[in-house]
RNA sequence: CGGGAUGUAGCUCAGUCCGGUAGAGUACUCGUCUGGGGGGCGAGUGGUCGCAGGUUCAAAUCCUGUCAUCCCGACCA
């Protein structure tokens, strides 16, 4: 079998580079740090979104669109936040091209400076910001829950397809509240709801917890985050909620009149969860073999080849399990494409991620079953035709739970406690994933313990218990344990 | 943004040192024999050698610049 793809163990990186180009997911582009995002990967996507979305709507969201440009003046109206993004900006200066008088091709028109310039949005608090200002004005326009589908610019200089790339896509919630208590309970809502979007329909173990301050969003209060573990002992980020407090309010001046007629400023929270996502699935579930899609997440989760070729007999059973699978909400595609061998297309379906595949030949329908083989552990059967259905129903279930089983496993089995700096170092260098350890709470002792070992904080858990200890660099008092890692 | 490497057919790459008609495998197209895990045989299509300048009778090859990608580092979601 010709090998298109790397092994995990020989070149980690490649492997991912391998998969997300041979199963179809994305390409570069012209545009350095900017990629296609091709139908294969779009598809997913767009179940991610459209999953995301009925949850946010569930919980009393509604979408809307703020505009891609903000002028240069917003950004600058909160200090923490303008610091954070600064040095990743696309700037607009211009509105024109013209001829180049020596035909050259086209140049900037110098004539058309722009008297302010715009900002490719790297998110958008402030523009939502300066708008909610004129939204509200009293206690009955709150709360304001708002969410914007839409793509973002941070210029990138090491980019990694849908891991960190200059433009990517994601939705944005911004939400405004009358009282903190109310912001912080819609922050944590959103963490739970990225959790359970996370475990449920990705798959993929999360730890909930917060961030320090060193690693906090610029501009936050409070960070909470949902860590996530790859097959290469690294955390992932893959998705924020923030308690934003009343910085915000502050700095755009935004305010209401509460009950009692008095004014006093709003409170917000702000969370997001992008493309990054995919990244986060490929690097959970897939093997040396290609894409492992949840088969909640597929848009096709079974594929029916025939062996070795279309026939009557094979098409009118395969359209009979279409049907029925159809019946119960089930998408299943029939590959009649008569140039390329079954061979072929079996490990074609597997690169792509396929969860479930169903091989139909003669000697099957003269025994009245058909091949069933699942891509999550490769496994092959042969299942009656009868009930196929219902079978495969349950299979994608079972496949989906062991999925995230696996992943748990996996991730669970690459906690560990360090009680000290040896041990920390031990297994950072050597085992990988997170590394449950006392921290006396500093950023300086964080930072300095990044520089020791290339590891950061990626949360303090939420359900950290509260454990006497010390710090494994200061020996200061620590009431509870972190968890680092080495960090995407 | 620093260090290293690479850009030649859709893909993987040879040719570059030492300038002289653009190559291979694979993919693709057609035909044919096949057919339960990436088929065999035969014939064909396909490239301004990343882009822009320069040196030269002559540039994929030498020089300069530039763009992009990969790996490592710093920075960051």
């Amino acid at each position: 079998m010709a090998k298109e793809i790397t092994s995990r163990s020989e070149d980690y990186s490649q492997w991912y580079n391998d998969i997300v180009k041979k199963a179809g997911m994305a390409d570069h582009s012209a545009v350095r740090g900017c990629m296609v995002i091709k139908p294969n990967g779009f598809a997913i996507w767009e179940k991610m979104k459209a999953q995301l979305d009925k949850m946010f709507k569930d919980t009393g969201h509604v979408n809307a669109y703020f505009p891609l440009f903000i002028p240069k003046s917003f950004l600058s109206k909160e200090a923490q936040h303008v610091e954070g993004f600064a040095k990743e900006c696309a700037v607009v200066t211009h509105h024109r091209l013209m001829n180049d008088p020596n035909g050259n091709g086209v140049i900037v028109d110098p004539t058309a400076k722009l008297e302010e310039e715009l900002i490719v949005r790297p998110t958008s608090e402030t523009i939502i910001w300066n708008t909610y200002k004129d939204w509200i004005q009293s206690y009955r326009d709150l709360p304001l829950l708002i969410n914007q589908w839409a793509n973002v610019v941070r210029w990138e200089l090491r980019t990694r397809p849908f891991i960190r790339t200059a433009e990517f896509l994601w939705q944005e919630g911004h939400t405004a509240h009358a009282t903190k208590e109310e912001a912080v309970k819609e922050t944590l809502l959103i963490l739970d709801l990225y959790a359970k979007f996370a475990e449920e329909y990705m798959a993929m173990p999360v730890i909930k917890g917060v961030k320090t301050e060193n690693e906090r969003f610029a501009g936050a209060e409070d960070t909470y985050t949902i860590e996530a573990l790859m097959q290469d002992g690294k955390a992932l980020q893959a998705g924020t909620s923030h308690f934003l407090g009343q910085n915000f309010a502050k700095a755009f001046d935004v305010t209401f009149l509460n009950e009692h007629q008095k004014e006093e400023l709003v409170w917000a929270t702000s969370w997001g969860v992008s493309t990054r996502l995919i990244g986060g699935l490929i690097m959970t579930h897939s093997d040396d073999d290609g894409l492992i899609i949840p088969p909640r997440l597929a848009t096709t989760p079974v594929v029916i080849v025939p062996i070795p070729k279309p026939t009557d007999a094979i098409t009118e059973v395969a359209d009979q399990i279409i049907a029925a699978l159809k019946a119960k909400g089930i998408n299943a595609k029939y590959d009649q494409d008569k140039k390329k061998r079954p061979g072929f297309k079996f490990a074609e379906y597997e690169m792509r991620g396929v969860p479930v595949r169903l091989g139909i030949g003669q000697r099957d329908l003269d025994k009245g079953v058909v091949e069933v083989a699942r891509r999550d552990t490769k496994e092959k059967t042969s299942q009656p035709l009868e009930g196929i259905a219902d079978y495969i129903e349950n299979l994608l279930e079972e496949i989906q739970t062991n999925l995230f089983n696996r992943a748990l496993k996996f991730r669970d089995d690459r906690i560990t406690k360090a009680d000290n700096m040896d041990e920390f170092k031990e297994i950072i260098n050597t085992k990988g994933g997170f590394v449950s350890a006392h921290w006396d709470g500093t950023t300086e002792t964080e930072v300095k313990i990044k520089e020791l070992t290339k590891a950061t904080i990626r949360c303090i858990p939420i359900d950290a218990e509260a454990e006497e200890g010390t710090c494994i660099l200061t020996g200061k008092p620590s009431g509870k344990r972190v968890l680092f890692a080495k960090a995407y």
